[in-house]
DNA sequence: TCTGGGGTCCTAGGACCC
DNA sequence: TCTGGGGTCCTAGGACCC
């Protein structure tokens, strides 16, 4: 989906189209806030002058999203607020409404399974699509198949979205983005050497900042620069397992099915402060943010029917680090209570002399609540000991 | 100008078992 | 006195993705 989250609030406010727009921060609750004072008019027709600015913005938050005009400023996702707004102090300034984003993540997942029912979710607003037994999905490589859905998605939600077509994940991943917003491009099994040779290796899935650093320090900067390396070269770099994905990768080869179902594996939630806290001198603050943490978890776990082994804790330090430590325990919980005494035994196995920035509470090795209870009527349990092996060698 | 929140997967060492 | 070869599970950290 084109810019999502910054999409789905244009569909609020149409009167922003065009202007440079980010959605981000999230503690203000702008909408509410232009809800009070123009209570008596409807919210397409509340003024863009009365939407808050990046400049006047304060606190700590990344952008989620930022819309084309304000890319043109070099504003984007993942950017600090205060960075963003040195570069566009003029761009207008939203919160994320998750609950209204998630409805449109549905319909549109909805609308797309409706025409091909092979769609393997990648967040709330991605998918990978299997077009192979769809009817009629082989026409022009796929474009003809793309354009309904796109058209699909937009007659429902009125939003856009890029679709890249490949014979597989990985170049149709890297396809999407290349007529970004609302284009489609299909990318033939023989163009790997034209169309995605020339890219930077940042442009695969799987190769992140640690990974480009090192490629560049080896002096390979493209796609083809990989695919032109010896395998055992890249695996002598960079492991067995990485060496070898990396070679396939920069040659186009890729062989992941769509997975259309699959569980999951932990749930957690994690709070950033609006100023560092002192494990000792905020004990009072930081021990009802626990706590809310751990009902949250435990509710989520609840409200989606699961129970998990293994409790965690995350923690952040003002100098960024990151500690975690879990414990996993005999019995499936999702009790807020058992989650809360278990998160704060990991707590005091982790130092807490630094201030800390975040704090986070996770539940893993997950089990479909009826599953984990319905699991274990105590099988007698039988012991064959074994006999003891003769000395063979030894003296008869 | 300091940098969110929710995830997945991988690695590596150690405990423990047969 | 010295010391095998499998395997699983747990824990901590890190890279990466949306």
């Amino acid at each position: 989906m084109d810019a999502f989250f910054a999409s789905v609030e244009l569909l609020r406010y149409p009167q922003l189209k065009g202007l440079p727009v980010v959605i981000g921060g999230g503690r203000r609750k702008v909408d509410e806030m232009l809800r009070d004072r123009f209570a008596d008019r409807p919210l397409s027709e509340i003024p863009p002058e009365a939407f808050p600015l990046l400049k006047d913005y304060v606190g700590r938050g990344v952008i989620t999203t930022a819309t084309y005009p304000a890319r043109q400023f070099g504003v984007g996702s993942a950017m600090g607020m205060m960075k963003a707004a040195r570069l566009c102090p003029q761009a207008i300034v939203l919160p994320v409404d998750f609950d209204e984003v998630r409805r449109y993540s549905r319909t549109f997942k909805s609308v797309i399974r409706e025409i091909a029912p092979l769609v393997e979710d990648r967040g709330v607003d991605e998918v990978y699509i299997d077009f192979t037994e769809v009817p009629g999905g082989q026409r022009e490589g796929g474009r003809v198949l793309a354009r309904l859905i796109q058209k699909s998605i937009f007659e429902a939600t009125g939003l856009t979205c890029s679709i890249g077509v490949a014979p597989n994940k990985l170049i149709a991943k890297m396809a999407s983005e290349f007529n970004k917003p609302n284009g489609i491009s299909v990318i033939f099994e023989d163009d790997v050497q034209t169309r995605i040779w020339p890219l930077p290796v940042r442009k695969i899935n799987g190769i992140g900042p640690k990974a480009e650093a090192k490629l560049h320090r080896l002096h390979l900067r493209t796609i083809g620069d990989i695919a032109a390396q010896d395998v055992d070269w890249l695996i002598g770099n960079f492991g067995r397992a990485t060496g070898a994905w990396m070679h396939d990768a920069a040659w186009g080869r890729d062989d992941r099915p769509v997975v259309t179902e699959s569980e999951p594996v932990s749930m957690s939630r994690e709070t950033t402060f609006e100023r560092d806290l002192h494990a000792v001198r905020d004990r009072a603050e930081l021990g009802a943010i626990f706590t809310d943490l751990c009902e949250r978890v435990a509710d989520d776990l609840q409200r989606k029917g699961y129970v998990g082994k293994t409790i965690g804790i995350k923690l952040r330090y003002d100098d960024f680090r990151i500690a975690t430590r879990d414990q996993t325990i005999e019995q499936f919980t999702a009790d807020p209570r058992t989650i809360r005494k278990v998160a704060g035994q990991c707590l005091k196995r982790v130092p807490l002399k630094q201030p800390l920035r975040l704090l986070g509470v996770r539940v893993g090795k997950l089990a479909r609540e009826d599953e984990a209870n319905a699991a274990p009527a105590p099988a007698p349990t039988v012991a064959l000991a074994a006999e003891p092996i003769p000395d063979l060698f030894g003296q008869p």
